[in-house]
DNA sequence: CGGATTCCTTGCGCTGGATCAAGGCCCCGG
DNA sequence: CCGGGGCCTTGATCCAGCGCAAGGAATCCG
């Protein structure tokens, strides 16, 4: 079940609380996100619309084709974002982290299911109030169109990827991007969080969970990486970038 | 070459008939294409920045990873837009049709290349001009945005066809998509186009030219499909949206 | 009209990754 | 401390699609 710590009707008290501890103006991820480009005023208007909903892992934020009624910005944790064949076949289309923007499109339906791989703190906002709010406020419009961008350069990226790469290219190339972004909403480190398991990493790279397990040992036992649990040290960058071929 | 008939600086009485025989008031895709959404005198307005641009088979309209100069309308023909892995392996990560619009992300750099198929008729508008009219009028950002969110659920589509979908699977699902495309942009008909070589549709499926060209020829034979120059005629569809298993 | 070029088809053997089948490891609850 | 379940690893075998090679059809051009 969804937890809506931020539902406002019955409790406005308890809302301002269930929003953020202290508002939009110290959150985590106000500087990462969409909101980065309001104004202090704007931003306070958009708090006024916004609740707070936490995830547990494995929980569902919303489902391919259900009608898209809120849009969220992921403020901590990490979703898992697919796509299903009817015969259940699945396509991991990409992972939400902090400071991303899911119902970029607006568009009427989800067109991914969203599940959260450990626990998740979202922002969320109703489709028609985001909307409403865009509708007059064209910077924010040109910010979403940025990121819409931005996900289409990395969606072409994808299916370079999936379609052009080996399987040692596939995995080095998804350890070396996912470095890229917790690097890019500050999170640099040598050992990349791989908070997904094997099946989702192969669900996105168009592999086998065997393929992908036995990769990823060669690679450790190569010494161009370092197995540990729940992630990887990237040990040899530049032969990773070598075997990515990017 | 490129060849810009539309070139104003020069011969600015050659430019009007350069634009558009009649203007964008009958221009064939207006109704398709972002200019659907401007009211005239917006449309007379953009009209003034507008330049017709007309290809031959073959050529380059931009190359990927260069300075994104302009934005253009595709107003006649198809575009191959492709993405190169450094060893010359290459993804075609999609096709332009008449209505389509290049360049919706106004981002710096192209992500890809645009190659003629055939003859291309094109209305090129210098991306900084474009950029500053769509500044000014946020129902033409909605409107690009709204066709990013279109790509994006494209390139989803694509996606899952990559990483999850049989040769047949993809062959069919190709076939198919296509003819919702001409479909969609008012080019209905049982024979769909394909401007494409072999090639090409082999580097769009993440396929080799010799398993398109023996499926092709397996859904010919089976009467699923009849081939003929330059199209396929569809003809047992429920078959084909069996085997596209979508 | 003939020669060349480009694109398409088809056959054949090969191989990268899928599939099938066992375990192994780790965490959690009792 | 033990037992069960979820995830991961590893080995053995298989096969869909690849790579190579040869030939055919359509188009262009002199």
């Amino acid at each position: 079940m969804l937890v809506d710590t931020g539902s406002c009707e019955r409790t406005p008290q308890a809302c301002h609380q269930g929003r953020s501890e202290n508002g939009c103006a110290d959150c985590k991820v106000r500087l990462i996100s969409v909101c980065s480009v309001l104004e202090p005023t704007e931003l306070e208007e958009l708090e006024a619309l916004s609740h707070h909903l936490t995830l547990d892992k494995g929980q569902t934020l919303f489902g391919q084709d259900e009608p898209a009624g809120s849009v969220f910005n992921v403020i901590e944790g990490a979703l898992r974002l697919t796509r299903l064949l009817p015969d259940g076949r699945r396509q991991v289309m990409g992972f939400a982290l902090p400071g991303d923007f899911l119902g970029l499109a607006l568009q009427v339906r989800y067109s991914v299911s969203a599940e959260a791989l450990g626990p998740v703190r979202t922002c969320r906002f109703g489709r028609e109030d985001f909307a409403a709010v865009v509708e007059a406020k064209p910077h924010l419009l040109r910010s979403l169109h940025e990121r819409a961008g931005y996900e289409l350069t990395l969606s072409q990226e994808q299916m370079l990827l999936l379609g052009r790469r080996t399987a040692e290219e596939k995995v080095a190339a998804f350890l070396l991007s996912l470095r890229d972004r917790y690097a890019r909403i500050g999170h640099s480190s040598v050992t990349v969080e791989l908070p997904m398991g094997r099946q989702d990493m192969a669900d996105h790279l168009g592999l086998t969970i065997e393929t992908v397990s036995r990769i990823l040992n060669r690679l450790d036992r190569a010494h161009a990486v370092l197995l540990v649990p729940g992630g990887a040290r990237l040990i040899d960058l530049s032969r990773l970038e070598r075997m990515a071929a990017s």
